[in-house]
DNA sequence: ACCTGAACACCGTTCAAGT
DNA sequence: ACCTGAACACCGTTCAAGT
């Protein structure tokens, strides 16, 4: 189960190249390069990482734990409703750095382990659910709902700003007890 | 400005092979093998379109031209709520279509020429003006929300059906005078 | 067990040579 | 004026050979 001193060597340098070149290229950033300047070989490569996605989940790896951990701090600090929004405004900047990787690795990939979905399941249902049981956000919102939504806006978005806005306008829709403008004439 | 017989025929035999191609493959589909099912060499496809994204707005324009003839069509049909929604629901299916290909170049890409984007402009606008008139639709939304929104859900979306639920649930912070279900217990 | 790196088929793109 | 297709540098991926 362990790995050999050397194989996890190879793994740390491996994830910190792609972290590196990831960050410059994006996600579809060449693996010879990534395998070149981690200096091992492209095989190698692929025995740690059999599929590209699973190579840009261990990158992803990093972002993820901290939008976790700044989940659990807004479910202390805030009202449920607020956490939530504040949150996803969070969710929507991670899914648009490194040219779309989170954006890319939020929707369920196959084979890419499954691990990213459910810590970031856990990690939005910590602030939905509250949200939910005190009225603040319709009942038939799902986490998938809020994930598919906030990854299509990073992907759309030309920058955050407008990321911004649109999760505004979404967010219109989602919260209860919120109505939309009137200027209705007749 | 007027193409050379030879070379009109080349470009008619380019385009109808991407077609063809990126119906299989998707927008990422290869430009040797488009060049190669055409007849001609890879040259003649780079003379004709520099880009990559110049020759899929040409595989586009068929679509987006369909797109527009129903816009015209919902507008005498609907009244201007709900005629808007309907061609937002076709918008998002063909943004869906050839593996997203439509998302793809609904979204103003450098260097596509900017045709597309201004023939969804005019269609959309057609309805969604009216809408705005009638008080069926907030007065601060633009039409490039609207685009960025759907192609945005047709990025994410895993089959048409999550778009459509998507969509609405999207649509719900769009239209005036809606009032989400409240569920509030307090 | 794990690593190496040469090798293969393919890609996007260019450009001299043709007609 | 336009087309051709060989050529270049690169890519993803594999796999015999090494330690």
């Amino acid at each position: 189960m362990t790995l050999r001193a050397d194989a996890r060597r190879n793994r740390d340098l491996l994830v910190a190249a792609a972290i590196a070149v990831v960050a410059e290229e994006g996600p579809d950033a060449s693996l010879n390069e990534i395998a070149r300047r981690a200096g091992v070989g492209p095989g190698t490569l692929y025995r740690h990482f059999p599929t590209r996605d699973a190579l840009l989940a261990a990158v992803f790896e990093g972002r993820l734990s901290r939008l976790c951990e700044q989940s659990e701090e807004l479910a202390e600090s805030k009202p449920p409703g607020e956490a939530l929004i504040a949150w996803l405004r969070l969710l929507t900047v991670h899914a648009m750095t490194d040219q779309g990787l989170g954006a890319r690795m939020m929707l369920p990939t196959p084979a890419a382990g499954v691990d990213c979905w459910t810590m970031l399941r856990t990690a939005a249902d910590r602030l939905l659910l509250p949200a939910q049981s005190e009225g603040r956000v319709r009942p038939d919102i799902d986490f998938t709902d809020l994930v598919e939504l906030t990854a299509g806006i990073a992907r759309s978005a030309p920058d955050p700003a407008r990321a911004d806005r649109l999760l505004t306008l979404t967010l219109d829709g989602l919260r209860t007890g919120h109505v939309a403008q009137r200027t209705e004439k007749q």
